[in-house]
DNA sequence: AAAGAATGCGACTAATTATTCGCGTTTGTC
DNA sequence: GACAAACGCGAATAATTAGTCGCATTCTTT
């Protein structure tokens, strides 16, 4: 277990080479694969390299031919849905800021209907996330993200109201990013019917959270 | 590392014995403390044995004297917060319920209040209930707890409103129980003022989120 | 088809860490 | 103060797993 890469495990999660051939393009992906259906059937726990490998119709040594370290397959899997979020958010600052309480409501709408397709298209790699906040060396790269999702969430909370004072902005920008992600992974549990229940309880309590400082009328 | 108990760990955390004689119940206090500061300063990671005999002035051997495996030392630290919560919740069912809007919306302020006091009076464990929900092995225990919160959330919205479908009261004490657990984690990691601030976001948040089901006037 | 590059393999290494066990020490009891 | 029970110790055990390395196989190119 050379296990002391986890402090410069940062550098270390680009991938070691890229496939030169067809077949081993296919294998990264087969790795990839066969990294989130145990991801998904294991729970919490990470599955291990071992299983993976075995999953994959591979040996150990050839996951590290295209992975640096395990970390960075989970990381893979879940790069695209951190990344989207602060897409998602930034596309919303880029339009003309509402004038009355109603073309609010539609913002609030707007941004919520579109974080929220975020989770209905990346339903399957909810157990990496989870997985990824439940590994110590993993979490401090979510929380690179979290932290740029909340600076963009209260930026667009300051595009709505320009007087919002920045403080109040964070603090109502980790609560939205917080209460959307409790709920929605409760709602991606139940069925789709559940699902869009919980979305208009979130949109309800999304509401109620930030109307109180959003002074337009 | 012997670690097949995991299956038969539930049996197994019960305290190894008694202690009795004086010196050892001090002892025990030792290990509980050591393992709480651990926890906190080395946020998610839950410490080894070895580091927590050594801060407690111990050997490991001696840990194995009053708990049956480590498990069961983080286990007893959370358990008062554990089982505080069915207990404030519970009390709250037992008094009559609110007749109109007014009484209703004091009611949800005392819930409210009930559960937050649980969460300042814990606050320095708080890193130990994120330990526990990020290990496999305690994950279920939590979630055990969980169901039993949710079910009384539940139950005291019946309370509130008796002709409230099962169904929606138990979606409803989902949310109630998750994001009153993620806001007020974010909560207590600020100072006092904000605490409070987020305090009152839960509130209105909890109050958006189940007026809706509550035809009361 | 032969050379050389890329890929694949899996036994092995090594780090980590939970738990045990036999023995020495302290404490309580008479 | 002697005896047993309780307590404390920590080296040894053993389970688990991440990552390596030299050799084997397959592909690409000419």
């Amino acid at each position: 277990m050379k296990r002391n890469l986890s402090r410069e495990t940062r550098m270390a999660l680009e991938p070691r080479k890229q496939p030169r051939q067809e077949r081993s393009s296919k294998v990264v992906d087969r790795i990839l694969d066969a990294a989130l259906i145990l991801t998904r059937e294991q729970g919490t726990k990470t599955p291990t390299t071992l299983a993976i490998a075995r999953r994959a119709g591979l040996s150990v040594g050839s996951l590290y031919q295209y992975f640096p370290n395990k970390e960075a397959i989970l990381l893979d899997l879940a790069r695209r849905w951190l990344s989207s979020f602060p897409e998602v958010i930034a596309r919303r600052i880029k339009v003309a800021p509402p004038t009355n309480r109603d073309e609010f409501r539609q913002e609030v709408r707007k941004l919520f209907i579109d974080t929220s397709r975020i989770y209905l298209e990346n339903a399957n790699l909810m157990p990496v996330i989870e997985a990824i906040s439940g590994n110590a060396d993993l979490r401090p790269i979510q929380d690179e993200y979290d932290e740029q999702i909340i600076a963009l969430y209260a930026a667009w909370l300051q595009h709505v109201n320009p007087a919002l004072e920045d403080k109040i902005a964070s603090r109502l920008g980790v609560l939205m990013m917080d209460v959307g992600h409790a709920c929605r992974l409760v709602g991606l549990k139940r069925d789709r019917k559940t699902y869009d229940l919980i979305e208009d309880d979130v949109e309800r309590m999304w509401l109620a959270l930030v109307t109180p400082y959003l002074d337009l009328d």
